[in-house]
RNA sequence: GGGCCGCUAGCUCAAUUGGCAGAGCAGGGGCCUUUUAAGCCCUUGGUUACAGGUUCGAUUCCUGUGCGGCUCACCA
């Protein structure tokens, strides 16, 4: 019943979007289309052919410049393709400019080298956004513009929706945008149309290729075997998030959306594999914000004996690393201010740094209602209802996380909300555990894995048991405790948030700019 | 989920105390053989997010809904 009106309802979408009223600018290059078709010419023709790209054209001109050709007809012959941008008409001459994946190009069209009649169809039945094919000789005009004078063009794909208009200036050798398609809704909701007239969202999402595949080379070079685990899972854990839930129609089973991928990969190193990491997507069904978005790239790794101590090093390095490959230094602006990723990274207890922001000494008040009491008196406001956990973290976030500028590893975390980690020796309260801050936020977590399967079976209760209700607790999962039966090596582990490492090499405040298709509620 | 703010032409934005809904760009028709936010002349385009209410009259004031932005909570 419900699938039914599922389909009912993408039906009446699909059918809405076809006949959805076109504006009069939409009709009007329709029209186009049907008057080439017309003529014999093809708006969406099946084959294009490109002897360049406008970046390797670009090349191409500055050598045969270099050896001698006359700089107004550099003698070298292409054929470019790409989408028109900008078009200006003099009457027998008409400039536009091109843009391929690789940069613009000036197009010069005179009459006496197309053709009357051929200019006269290229100003009326081409528009901007169309993609086209154009063939000429590359060049620069007086004023030095790199342009390709045209024999013959040809359209490509007839674009039927206005772009977003924005317009793109020099102005002091600064690039100006006028009119820019800015609307944040709009970008999101149809980001092929920001993608399309907003060169520097483009730069984002290569960046972010250029982040992931430097975190591959990273680990890859030191051994670390790239694995992929289910996303699908009966049991999630490995994370305190809530989880989405969807079913398995056959199987006539509920399965979660993976929270973590924690438990998965700690079973390959009980598997012997030793070193092993994924890069993949995480769900958390949880509030959106500037820093979180449903679905995320998450990056864990695992590491036979290593401590977490091993792992700080470990990630320094790779931060250092990634912002090398990326960046071409180590050093970064972010909102204003000038971090450096140069290891070592600044160490220091979770508790140090709770009482150097706010005075308060954590292990002075070794029960929730000791802290809670301190937190009060200090004029915090506390909710009786959380554990001592949630109450050093409350403190870690309201006051150190803000000044945490420079990255930091803040390191030995509470026990009763770190089910996963290895306790601190000779003390019952905190475990080998810590997360990398940087520029204020939480970049990574990890910890001393506990791989004692009587002490991990007992934690897992002691989360069912304590854990108020409505809260979510590590659920128990059986076989994962089978597997650390079987022996898992000591080891350390680590978890980074990769969009937000994006974000810190991109500049981006909002978690959306470094998501190509960010969550937005369905409108009706 | 709470609070605050927003939604006007394809895009970016105006609209005085509540008084004919406008501009630039894009589009259409002209002129123009080195332009580059090209320029000049003419011109089309609006359910002011949606549904109600108050009013002689609502883009403007009120209520509700939808969507978004910021923020708080939540999310180690």
């Amino acid at each position: 019943m419900a699938a039914g009106l599922f389909r009912l309802k993408c039906w009446l979408c699909a059918l809405g979007a076809i006949l959805r009223d076109l504006n009069e600018i939409e009709k009007n290059r329709v029209a186009k289309a049907d008057r080439m078709r017309a003529r014999g010419e093809q708006p969406y023709p099946a084959r294009a052919q490109r002897t360049h790209t406008v970046a390797d054209a670009l090349l191409a001109l500055e050598q045969a410049l270099q050896a001698g050709a006359p700089v107004q007809d550099s003698g070298v012959p292409a054929t470019l393709c790409g989408r028109l941008r900008s078009m200006r008409t003099m009457g027998k001459l008409t400039f536009a400019h091109m843009e391929d994946v690789s940069g613009r190009v000036q197009l010069l069209l005179r009459s006496d080298e197309v053709g009357a009649d051929r200019l006269r169809q290229f100003d009326t039945d081409f528009d901007l956004g169309d993609f086209v094919q154009a063939t000429g000789v590359l060049m620069r005009t007086k004023t030095g513009e790199f342009t390709l004078r045209c024999s013959a063009v040809v359209m490509l794909a007839k674009s039927v929706s206005p772009l977003p208009a924005a317009k793109e200036a020099e102005e002091d050798g600064h690039k100006v945008v006028y009119s820019a398609f800015a609307n944040p809704e709009a970008r999101y909701r149809e980001r092929y149309a920001d993608l399309a007239v907003n060169t520097e969202v483009r730069e984002i999402f290569r960046v972010r290729a250029a982040v992931v595949r430097a975190l591959r080379n990273f680990l890859d070079e030191r051994g670390f075997l790239e694995v992929e685990t289910p996303v699908l899972q009966p049991i999630y854990g490995g994370a305190a998030a809530r989880p989405f839930v969807t079913h398995h129609n056959q199987l006539h089973q509920d399965l979660f959306l993976r929270i973590s991928f924690e438990l998965y990969l700690k079973r390959l190193l009980v598997g012997g594999l030793e070193s092993v990491y994924e890069i993949g997507r995480d769900f958390r069904n949880e509030g959106v914000s500037l820093k979180h978005n449903p679905e995320f790239t998450q990056l864990e790794f695992y590491c036979a004996y290593a401590d977490y101590a091993k792992v700080m090093e470990i990630t320094e390095e790779m931060l250092a690393f990634v912002a090398q490959q990326v960046c071409g230094s180590t050093t970064l602006e972010y909102e204003g201010h000038k971090i450096n990723l140069q290891p070592p990274w600044r160490r220091v207890a979770l508790r140090t740094a709770v009482a150097e922001a706010c005075g308060i000494d954590i292990a002075a008040h070794p029960t929730a209602a000791a802290l809670a009491e301190a937190m009060r008196a200090s004029g915090q406001a506390v909710d009786p209802a959380m554990p001592r956990g949630k109450l050093i973290e409350s403190l870690l976030a309201l006051h150190v996380e803000p000044l945490l500028i420079q990255p930091t590893f803040v390191h030995d975390f509470p026990r009763d909300i770190s089910p996963l980690a290895k306790a601190t020796p000779g003390d019952p309260h905190t475990v080998e555990r810590f997360e990398a801050y940087i520029a204020g936020m939480e970049l990574c977590n990890a910890f001393s894995e506990l791989n004692d399967p009587q002490e991990q079976a007992q934690r897992f209760e002691e989360m069912q048991r304590d854990h108020p209700k409505g809260e979510e607790a590590h659920p128990m999962d059986e076989d994962y405790l089978r597997a650390l039966q079987y022996g898992m090596p000591p080891c350390g582990g680590f978890g980074m948030g990769v969009d937000r490492l994006t974000m810190l090499l991109t500049g981006q405040r909002n978690i959306r700019e470094v998501i190509l298709f960010p969550h937005l509620r369905t409108r009706e």
